[in-house]
DNA sequence: AAGTGGTCTAGACCACTTG
DNA sequence: AAGTGGTCTAGACCACTTT
């Protein structure tokens, strides 16, 4: 398994930021001098990596460190979408940051100790024109430490890209629960709705390499007039 | 582009029948000389059907046409799965089989004339002793022809398993749409719950090659102790 | 023109399964 | 022992991008 051995020495300089998101890596001839290995081999590797939206070739020019930016962010972990289909990049409002400590639930979903500090982010996410989602996010306050409100306030691009920029911990995969609920009373002041409607709940834990979870987040979504989608058809 | 001319016409092979479900494919060296490319070319076209789970491979054995049997539906195509992450084979109970026409919407899911012949099926499926799911499926009458009361309830497998062996229709992908909704009256009588309770519906086109609408499906989910699960990690 | 990744070849050797 | 797929090599040639 020599190109499993060439991916995880790949994987290693992208998170210890050896190189950085958006970065080239080199080519696959000093590549596979580096790594004493062929081509061939190289080529292997890189191709796992690019089919896991890490890598990203492109023909005569090179092969990049993937940023998480807002087109990848739609492809890979924006599952809400029209009844007609349609996908739109939802308007982010930020409407809570506050530090405190993690239930069981959410210690379990992230790896940490019980009562481990943490901190919450309360968005409320905008879709054509109206306030559809409530996302409550629970991140490791030592992984993501000095985080402030300012700082995700000005955040240019998704909140994935700035983990990965300002943290090093870049989102690979995700993990979603799905099931129906009625709609407690905090969301349904931030989404403007009548307590106890059905509303979709969706837990996902988002990883980073080597399935570490990296965040715990619980969507709340009026799905009158959106889907969650899954199972699209992979491009062939 | 060779390899992707192998795959289509293996791909071929398989949708004739030509290879049954459950059989093996010739080997590696016969391919090669009946296509005229390299083996690397096969392996190629082969990597990328196994990656569909279209085929199997197994060192020292052979290639396989995979069958849609309860391991592949439950890894590939049932996505429900209890609090704790358990998942179960459900008991499925037929309630209905009727013939009838589609709805417009059914029609456009399926790619077929408004108001064109369906065949439609009430699946309850247990979980844990409980009726948990009501399925209401869709075929396309044409497609299907033949199919009868007494061969759904007399097959051993799933009902993907039956499309393949008796319609030659190979389910090889799935979209699904989820959203949250008050449970309707026919679906309340089946599942033995209250109307107006929250519920998951899932719609579900699955897709034959060729991205081929092969079933339309609507299930309702009593998600108080079960979720849709999306985005598992894939195995690395 | 030079440099990159994309495809394809023709083999060698290994690991596993079956008779 | 014979046959299968699994990994790896060392190249050739092509398509594309940049300078």
């Amino acid at each position: 398994m020599l190109y499993q051995e060439v991916k995880r020495k790949l994987i290693a300089d992208i998170a210890s930021g050896a190189v950085q998101p958006g970065g080239a890596l080199p080519n696959e001839r000093a590549l596979a001098t580096r790594f004493g290995v062929s081509i061939g081999t190289i080529r292997r590797a890189v191709e796992e990596l690019v089919a896991e939206h890490i890598l990203l070739r492109q023909q005569g020019r090179g092969t990049f460190v993937g940023r998480l930016d807002q087109e990848r962010f739609m492809f890979q972990f924006f599952n809400i979408a029209g009844r007609d289909g349609q996908r739109e990049f939802p308007r982010v409002e930020l409407r809570a940051f506050a530090k405190s400590r993690a239930s069981a639930e959410e210690a379990r979903r992230l790896g940490l100790a019980t009562a481990a500090p943490v901190l919450r982010i309360d968005n409320v996410l905008w879709l054509q024109q109206r306030p559809v989602i409530h996302d409550h996010i629970v991140l490791d306050a030592q992984l993501f430490a000095g985080l402030t409100r300012q700082r995700l306030g000005q955040r240019n691009g998704t909140i994935y890209e700035l983990y990965q920029t300002d943290f090093g911990v870049t989102v690979v995969d995700a993990e979603e629960r799905v099931r129906a609920e009625p709609l407690n009373p905090r969301s349904a002041a931030l989404l403007g709705l009548a307590e106890g409607s059905a509303v979709l709940r969706i837990d996902r834990v988002a990883r980073s390499f080597a399935q570490k979870p990296a965040e715990f987040r619980v969507s709340m979504v009026d799905s009158r007039d959106f889907d969650y989608v899954a199972g699209r058809a992979a491009p062939r």
